[in-house]
RNA sequence: GCGAAAAUAGCUCAGUUGGUAGAGCAUAACCUUGCCAAGGUUAGGGUCGCGGGUUCGAGUCCCGUUUUUCGCUCCA
C-alpha cells in the first residue's frame, strides 16, 4: 500500500518531468511557494478555465463575464477591509509556539502596573476610611510613584514604538520588561513582524508623485466596483452574476504544499446579486450547483465534501468550503459566502458614490445582497492531478503510471502513432493527424517501440492513441487504443471524428450539469 | 514563523573511516524489430543547491544560507 504522502510526492516528481509545474526561476536556486505552468499544465489550465467560464456564462443566462485590472485604487482596500485587517505587530514564543500581537502584549503590562498602583489605592482607602484623600495618596506613596513613573516611561516608549513602526523596539520593550508567554512563562521571542498580506507597489515614477498601490488580494472588488457598470450597459435585472478569472496575490508567511498554497495564484470568481433577505435562498441553490460542477468531472463523488462555517467572517451571514481529498487530506478547493450587502454598502461609503439597484417589481432601491462563489484555479488543477494519478498494476506484473484526466480536461486529446517509421507510414500518419488537428489538440510520435509511446502518452493523460500500420494503406482503417482501458478498436478514419468528438466534448459535459 | 528531514545528470537514487563523479530510467543518432516501457552500438548531460571554515586534500566533517517536504502555527 502506498502512503498518501508518496504519492504526492510522486505527482509533484511527475508534475516537473512531464512539463506540467516547474519550480519558478529554478536556475536560480527558486523562489518560494511560486511555481510556472509548463506545456502540458498551461493546456490543462486552460481547460479548467474554460470548463467553468462556459458553465457560468453559457448555462446562465444572467450571468456575465468581466475581467478587471490587478492595479485598483488603493482605497477600495480600506473598503474592503484588507488593509485594516492585516496591520498587526505579530511575536512567537518559541517555547510555546504562540503567536500574539506584540502591542497587546505591551498594552497588558501597562495594565499590569494599574493594577498595582489600584491595589495600593484600595489598601489605603480601606485603612484610612473616610479621611482617605486619593489624590493626595498618590502624590506622596513612594510605591504608587514609583509605578506610575514606570508606567509612563513605559507607556511613552510604545506610543513611540507603535507611531514610529519600529519593530525592533516593540520587541526589545517586550524583553526590557521581562514579558513572559502567559503559556509557557519564557521569555523566548521571535522578532516581531509586520503581517503584510498584501504586496504593494508604486505608481509613479518620481518618490514625490508616486502613488502606493497594492496587487490585488482577491479579485472580488474588481467586481463589486464594477457593479454600476455592468448593471446598466448589460441592462442586467437582479438576479445576475458577474463572472471573473484572474490573478491574486497574498504575502503568505507559510505558503507551501506545492501549488495549493502560492503566493501568486489564480482565481475563479462569480458574484451573484440578489434581493435582500433571498440571499440564503441563492446560497443553498449555488451550493448545490458548485458541487454538481464538480462532481460532473467523475474524479469520484466521495472525494468531495462541503464544510460548513460555524466562526463567520465579518461581512458573511452563511458561507461553506467545498473540499477535496487531496494526498495530504479534504482541502478547501472553493469557497461559497453570502457575503451580504458588505461590499457594496462599504463601496458606497468611501467612494460617495450610490451603488443601488432600482427594483421595479418592489418599486424601491437597495444594495443588493451577494452571493460568491470563489474556487482557486491552482487548487482545482492540483485535485484535478491528485485524482487523475495511477500507479496501475499490470496483469504481466509491470506497472503503468497513467494520468487518468476526465478527456474533455486533457491537455493533449490525441496521439498519432505509425507502427514503424519506414514503409509509408509516416506519411500516412502525418495526412491523418493533418485532418485531425484542426479540431483536437493532436501529438506525432514515431519515436521508439509502439508501447513506449503508448505509456508516454499515458503519463500525460491523451485520452486516445490512434496507430497506423501496413493494413491502414490498403483499408483506410485505424487502430484506436484507449488510455483507461488499454482496449483497442479497428476503425475506418472516416469515422475517428464521431467517435472521439463526443467523448471529449466540453458541451456534453456542461448538459450533464445543466439538465439536473 | 518555530521544530525536524532532505538537496549529487531531465527523473529515481548509490557514493566505502575524507583521496580524480556513478547506476538505472529518460534524451539524441544509427542498426535490428514491430501493438503495450524490446535488443545492440554510440553520444550529449553534473564546478555534487549556494557561501564560508577545518584539512595536504571535502560530494563526505563543521557553520551559515537558499529551496523543498513533514509537524505545529497562521490563513479577514
Amino acid at each position: 500500500m502506498v502512503q498518501p504522502e508518496e504519492i504526492f510526492k510522486k505527482l509533484i516528481s511527475h508534475c516537473k518531468e512531464y512539463g506540467f509545474v516547474f519550480p519558478s526561476s529554478e536556475i536560480y536556486d527558486g523562489l518560494g511557494a511560486v511555481y510556472d505552468y509548463g506545456q502540458y499544465g498551461v493546456e490543462l489550465k486552460n481547460n479548467i478555465k474554460k470548463y467553468w467560464w462556459d458553465s457560468m456564462t453559457l448555462l446562465n443566462e444572467n450571468v456575465v463575464g468581466i475581467d478587471s485590472a490587478i492595479f485598483m485604487h488603493p482605497t477600495i482596500w480600506k473598503a474592503s477591509g484588507h488593509v485594516d485587517a492585516f496591520n498587526d505587530p505579530l511575536i512567537d514564543n518559541k517555547d510555546s509556539k504562540k503567536r500574539y500581537r506584540a502591542d497587546v502584549l505591551i498594552e497588558e503590562q501597562i495594565a499590569k502596573y494599574d493594577d498595582k498602583i489600584n491595589k495600593e489605592i484600595e489598601k489605603a482607602a480601606k485603612r484610612f476610611g473616610d479621611t482617605f484623600d486619593e489624590q493626595k495618596f498618590c502624590e506622596t506613596n513612594p510605591r504608587v510613584l514609583e509605578n506610575r513613573a514606570k508606567r509612563e516611561e513605559l507607556h511613552t516608549r510604545f506610543a513611540k514604538a507603535l507611531n514610529d513602526g519600529n519593530l525592533e523596539e516593540l520587541r526589545q520593550i517586550i524583553l526590557d520588561y521581562e514579558i513572559v508567554c502567559p503559556i509557557s512563562g519564557t521569555r523566548n521571542w521571535t522578532e516581531v513582524r509586520q503581517f503584510n498580506l498584501m504586496f504593494s507597489t508604486e505608481v509613479g515614477s518620481t518618490a514625490d508623485g508616486a502613488m502606493k498601490i497594492y496587487l490585488r488580494p482577491e479579485t472580488a472588488q474588481g467586481i463589486f466596483v464594477n457593479f454600476l457598470n455592468v448593471q446598466k450597459s448589460g441592462r442586467m435585472k437582479i438576479p445576475f452574476g458577474i463572472a471573473q478569472i484572474g490573478k491574486a496575490f497574498r504575502n503568505e508567511i507559510v505558503a507551501r504544499q506545492f501549488i495549493f498554497r502560492m503566493r501568486e495564484f489564480e482565481q475563479m470568481e462569480m458574484q451573484f446579486f440578489v434581493r435582500p433577505g433571498e440571499e440564503l435562498m441563492w446560497f443553498e441553490k449555488w451550493k448545490q450547483t458548485r458541487m454538481r460542477w464538480h462532481k460532473a468531472l467523475g474524479l469520484g463523488d466521495k472525494k468531495y465534501r462541503f464544510h460548513d462555517h460555524d466562526k463567520l467572517a465579518h461581512y458573511a451571514n452563511a458561507a461553506t468550503d467545498i473540499e477535496y481529498e487531496m494526498p495530504f487530506g479534504f482541502k478547501e478547493v472553493e469557497g461559497i459566502h453570502s457575503r451580504t450587502d458588505f461590499d457594496l454598502s462599504s463601496h458606497e461609503k468611501y467612494s460617495g458614490k450610490r451603488i443601488q439597484y432600482f427594483d421595479p417589481e418592489l418599486n424601491q432601491s437597495y444594495v443588493p445582497y451577494v452571493i460568491e462563489t470563489s474556487i482557486g484555479l491552482d487548487r482545482m488543477f492540483l485535485s484535478i492531478l491528485a485524482g487523475s494519478y495511477v500507479e496501475e498494476q499490470l496483469e504481466d506484473g509491470e506497472t503503468r503510471v497513467v494520468l487518468r484526466i476526465p478527456p474533455m480536461l486533457a491537455p493533449v486529446k490525441i496521439a498519432v502513432l505509425p507502427l514503424v517509421k519506414k514503409d509509408g507510414l509516416p506519411e500516412k500518419a502525418r495526412e491523418i493527424m493533418n485532418h485531425l488537428k484542426f479540431d483536437y489538440p493532436c501529438q506525432y510520435d514515431e519515436k521508439d517501440s509502439i508501447g513506449k509511446r503508448y505509456r508516454r502518452q499515458d503519463a500525460i493523460g491523451t485520452p486516445y492513441c490512434i496507430t497506423i500500420d501496413h493494413d491502414t494503406l490498403v483499408d483506410n482503417r485505424v487502430t484506436i487504443r484507449f488510455r483507461d482501458t488499454m482496449e483497442q478498436e479497428r476503425v475506418p478514419i472516416t469515422d475517428l471524428g464521431s467517435i472521439i468528438a463526443d467523448k471529449i466534448s466540453m458541451k456534453n459535459l456542461l448538459k450533464q450539469i445543466a439538465e439536473i
